[in-house]
DNA sequence: TGCATTTCTGGACATTTGTCCAGTAGAAGC
DNA sequence: GCTTCTACTGGACAAATGTCCAGAAATGCA
């Protein structure tokens, strides 16, 4: 538990509080192309992610589509399935072999009606999440597939080493083919 | 204030916490053309719109490009200006004569600090809010401009009829060019 | 009612992006 | 070291989408 209480300590979190919040968590290991959320069936968890590569992706035509790909540090969430309790619409599953605190969805309403510290923690969370989710909408309205990538460029560098460009390239909201062509024309 | 305490009372609120809430909350006016939230100032409310339509843009190369349309009886908010407090980089505008509840964001924090129930409705409002925009970066990612118009058209079928047909082709990312294709081979 | 303004449609053509595919390079396994 | 697999690139062509524009339809206003 080391990396999560790392995590929740550099929020402010100590004493009862930190382990409570780490007690609520359990450590799971995912190998390569293990499924962490199944298209039909309702996801349960959200999740810190220890390390590893997760890809979020439906298919279409037969052929995936991924609209998201996270990496360590950052948290795991099927958001729709999860908050609505609703199918899951998408598919994740690990590219690399990895592993996630998750916490259930009880478990973590107990901490956001017991611990006050936590409920602020989640309403950040929330708040952060959807400053991320509205921006990356906002991208793909309003500017085109070169300046999104140049942006990723710049801002998430971490997803370009990482993350193999095909998944980029599907996140980018284009074909490997054409992420191809961007490259080629920013040199 | 007879609307937005409709809103809250529909929510299970009486009482205290309704005349509480209610109090937080002001009326404002806008007529046509009006700036909400403008480009480069920091936005300090969020609000329940009363009437009217309100359009969400930036300026891209001198012309505007509209990522979102509000109508009566949902929320406003430019969020990434509001929650992380920094200068907008949009401009909202009122596409007719309207009003909307608005609410600084100290009367927020301090409704959600005081009332459990309102700390219980923001985080659904929060939630609620993470669906639908990460289902629209979703669509806008995996789905094509005819299938998202096919959605909104049963979904959302309130936008169609009071949205003109440019600000709905811009939200869906399309120029209204495209979308009178769309909509032709549609019939 | 009639004029002015705004909104919507669709033709012609240009640009962007996708599809299909083959070739290369690098990584993984035997 | 060789083979196999996977990721990436880029050519040729097709399909989707944008640009520019003019006319029609709808709306607002005198």
């Amino acid at each position: 538990m080391e990396k999560l209480e790392h995590y929740f300590r550099s929020l402010g979190f100590e004493g009862y509080d930190l382990k409570r919040i780490a007690d609520s968590f359990s450590l799971q290991a995912f190998e390569k192309n293990d499924f962490v959320v199944e298209y039909g069936k309702t996801s349960k968890h959200i999740g810190f992610i220890n390390n590893g590569l997760f890809q979020y992706y439906v298919l279409k035509d037969g052929e995936e589509r991924t609209h998201y790909v996270n990496i360590e540090n950052t948290w795991f969430a099927s958001l729709l399935s999860f908050i609505s309790e609703t199918p899951a619409l998408e598919n994740v599953r690990a590219l690399t072999n990895g592993s996630i605190y998750l916490i259930s969805k009880p478990a973590l309403k107990e901490l956001v009606s017991e611990l006050p510290g936590f409920n602020a923690f989640y309403i950040g969370l929330l708040e952060q999440s959807i400053c991320g989710i509205d921006s990356s909408r906002f991208d793909l309205i309003v500017r085109t597939a070169e300046e999104r990538y140049l942006k990723m460029l710049t801002s998430d560098p971490k997803l370009l080493q990482q993350i193999p460009l095909q998944y980029l390239a599907s996140m980018l909201g284009v074909t490997p083919r054409h992420l191809s062509r961007i490259r080629n024309t920013i040199r």
